[in-house]
DNA sequence: CTTTACCTTTACGTTCGCGTCAACATCAAA
DNA sequence: TTTGATGTTGACGCGAACGTAAAGGTAAAG
């Protein structure tokens, strides 16, 4: 059985289990340019830093946004050069991002306001 | 030019310029059985009742719900045969979605989160 | 040494949500 | 009457996000 691999890294399975994910999702987000972890030998080894990337590109997944967009936004956290052009135009992509979401927000307590309502009217007529 | 079709009903491109999705998406959506319009002729002819349907479809759109999911709340809401079992099975599957909902809520609110700060940090930077 | 349980790459298949012609009807304005 | 503008029904195409074999490597356990 699995002895503990080293104690701070996982295999592609340990995070597909941790995650609910299946390791074939893993390894196209990596196809796709969304995480690159270090190999042993040809196989997959995930750090720590690897899976919180990993939990960050989910819920980027959960909240609606495309791989592209999550790609988009991971590389925006590298603080590679910092150019003052580069960095208006992140925060203008970072502030257009959040406007978004607020909307998404509003869309969704809306929704749940709509399904509660209904719930009760349901919940009547038992 | 258009002279008002008859005061409470819309065309096709009517609702696609006001809720700025293509007339190929609202046929699309008909063809999936989301939403039915009356037709006069061959053409198109959308209710009030209609414009509202399509409202809640791009909401729940809007909201990351699949087609599938929408039509099917959807008929959730047709009040047509009551049966018990029926409306206690309605209101498991109506609870579960405001559940997820309530979960995709807490993603975007932890994301805003995040970005915001990652606007902060980039706003020092300037 | 063989089995079991993982891992790997390559590659074609699938579903969803439309986009994009094509070819044709209708109706009002010029 | 010709010309747009708008409507219609197919039907093929496409990108995104994986699913699903197929074929094989590796390492520990029995």
């Amino acid at each position: 059985m699995g002895v503990a691999l080293q104690n701070d890294s996982f295999t592609i399975s340990d995070l597909a289990r941790e995650f609910d994910v299946t390791s074939r999702t893993i390894r196209f987000y990596e196809d796709e340019g969304l995480i690159s972890p270090e190999r042993r030998g040809s196989a997959r080894l995930y750090s720590r830093a690897d899976r919180a990337r990993l939990a960050w590109i989910l819920r980027g997944r959960a909240v609606g946004f495309a791989l592209a967009d999550i790609r988009e936004l991971l590389d925006l956290y590298e603080p590679g050069r910092a150019r003052r052009g580069q960095l208006e135009a992140t925060l203008e992509k970072c502030r257009a991002r959040i406007n978004a979401l607020h909307e998404q927000r509003d869309a969704i307590d809306a929704t749940i306001a709509e399904l509660d309502q209904f719930c009760a009217t349901i919940t009547a007529k038992l």
